[in-house]
DNA sequence: TATGAATGAGTCTTCATTCAT
DNA sequence: GATGAATGAAGACTCATTCAT
């Protein structure tokens, strides 16, 4: 049995990224409860005993997913390092557009309330969630505090948050529409939030 | 079996709340697959069986739900034609801010996102939830248009969606936190909004 | 509670009758166990509460239909008794080709298996028909016995209860076909047998 | 999940049988729907779930019984190959005989009949018994023609099959009777029908 | 007499998990 | 490592029956 997933390396690593794919795929697709081994165990190819190999249980793989998943955002943060201040406004712009209409974002975005809704009966999801939340956050505070001269800090990147998950929640809601853009009042702000000085 | 909740009264009304709030709690607490029949029955003080008299099955429950809470958020939305336009921004910060702290609203967004979730795998469901969309946004706009004479209405008003799905969300990932306030950068934005001549 | 159903007369023999009427065509669509009660009373037109006002459970209705059976068969039996010796195999050929082709007769088939299926596991029902089987043939042999001077009786009822039973049978079987007749070499059978003289 | 019961080899072959035969006896004891998944379990020494992993549902096992009745029956009509024209009436009246009083054909014509009443809801079923037939008049036809010279061949066995169904009807509602045989009288036209020079 | 609301035991079926091979 | 047969508890749903009105 493995116990931190974020360490493995060569073939089982390969397999436990097998799994936690066919896993992901399939919880967006049916929800946590609605997926059942057997379908991820297909999805993996891998027989079904096979998967607990790798993982204690079900509940083993959403955590393992919610790590892999910090870790995801942690590195596409790391981005905005090196990126010049004037340019922030706009690339989180294209960032927030992306949401709006890209098939990679929007299965991330339903993967996160996927795991969003289960957080809120296992605790232990739950305390995973908030670790990555607070990780995120200092790594975005750190990276605005190299570029910026301001000592709002923690409010902006408050704002993004509400900002992001707002964009992601509408997406997931209502589905992918064509064109769809951040609505102007949005960019207006994020444009005001960057120029001003403080 | 039933086919119009929206139109019952008398015990038949009753009953049928008992059920939709004992649902509403039980699938807050344990998600729509993890809130089992019997929860509810028990929740809403009534054998399971009898649940059936009033619902064909699970899923016609969460419908009633969807269509329930999509009557109260018109009725809420309604208090804005009450409203002088400025007073705008001060309002709806102010509902912002109970998001965050509220349990009432913390209970109907955790709601709200259980039901998102599972409108991922049930396009009836999907459905409901666009048409409960289209029509607040629509009363929204309407109200708004009354009260403010500017082009850009639905603008605004995809901006103010944006920013409620994103404090409920937030609320929802990292519960209730004492004294959380909406961030002065958005307080900042709602105020600029409304106070903008177009 | 009503203990012997042969006996009414009034709004009561009408009401149990419109019940056993409606299980009747209720068992025949769905089985007896897969008709449930609510189905007979709405078929039989009044409230599934109140045909326990008639009859003490679901299996006094099979009981009922069973015994009502028996006298509807004795009552037909007893046509034989206006009948010349000399139309008998033709009478009967008539009655057989019936089965073959008329609604009537195929209903009551498929009644009777059904009746036949619940037997098998309600030792009362099972006794019942018997019971029914025995008065049945007691009756014709007596009526033959009146007609023919021979000393095969017994024989000759049991032949035309098999015929009779083997052409049910094949009817249920095979459904209805167009035109279906009984086989001539069955027919020249049944001329024959009331043609010898012993 | 298997889809053709009669390919099978081997331990899933084992398996399967297992759950037919215990699925048959549970069906004669108790009915198609009195006969709970737990019990034919049970009875073929496996847990309730398993069945499963060879059947997708109750209906898939009678389905299969179905089928492999059919097969049973062709199997047994082959005996007539083997046999001389002029030992046909004595042959068939020893069978008639035996479903008079063996065990064995009384647990199949009961059975017969549990599928008969399951066959009347369950168009499917209606269709697999109807092949079932057709194939074996069909055989039985061509075995007759081999031996016999005549053109009334499809009467004979319309005849037979009546006899058949009518022997195995009585046989059912009747019980087992000590010494029952078929009458003299169904025994002579047994006798004549292959007797006579057409 | 008549209704239909109410009960709860019982049914089929699913599924996470284990284990022999 | 890898398979898939096997388990059994749990879940949604049904239905005969009772009872207050």
């Amino acid at each position: 049995m493995i116990d931190d997933y974020t360490q493995l390396r060569g073939r089982k690593a390969l397999r436990c990224s097998q799994v936690l794919d066919a896993a992901s795929i399939c919880f967006v697709d049916k929800g946590f409860h609605g997926a059942g081994m057997a379908e991820i165990a297909d999805q993996a190819q891998m027989s079904t005993g096979h998967i607990y190999h790798y993982f204690r249980n079900k509940d083993a793989i959403i955590k393992a997913i919610v790590l892999r998943e910090g870790q995801r955002v942690l590195e596409l943060v790391q981005e905005l390092r090196q990126l010049p201040a004037d340019s922030f406004a706009e690339f989180l712009i294209d960032r927030l557009d992306e949401h709006l209409i890209g098939d990679e974002t929007l299965f991330q975005s339903r993967l996160s309330f996927e795991i969003l809704a289960e957080s809120q009966r296992n605790p232990e999801i739950a305390g995973l969630l908030r670790e990555n939340e607070s990780r995120k956050t200092e790594v975005i505070e750190n990276i605005l505090r190299e570029k910026f001269d301001r000592d709002d800090i923690p409010d902006i990147v408050d704002a993004l948050n509400t900002l992001f998950a707002g964009v992601s929640a509408s997406s997931v809601r209502l589905g992918k529409t064509d064109g769809a853009r951040l609505s102007p009042a949005l960019r207006r702000f994020l444009r005001d939030l960057f120029a001003e000085k403080r």
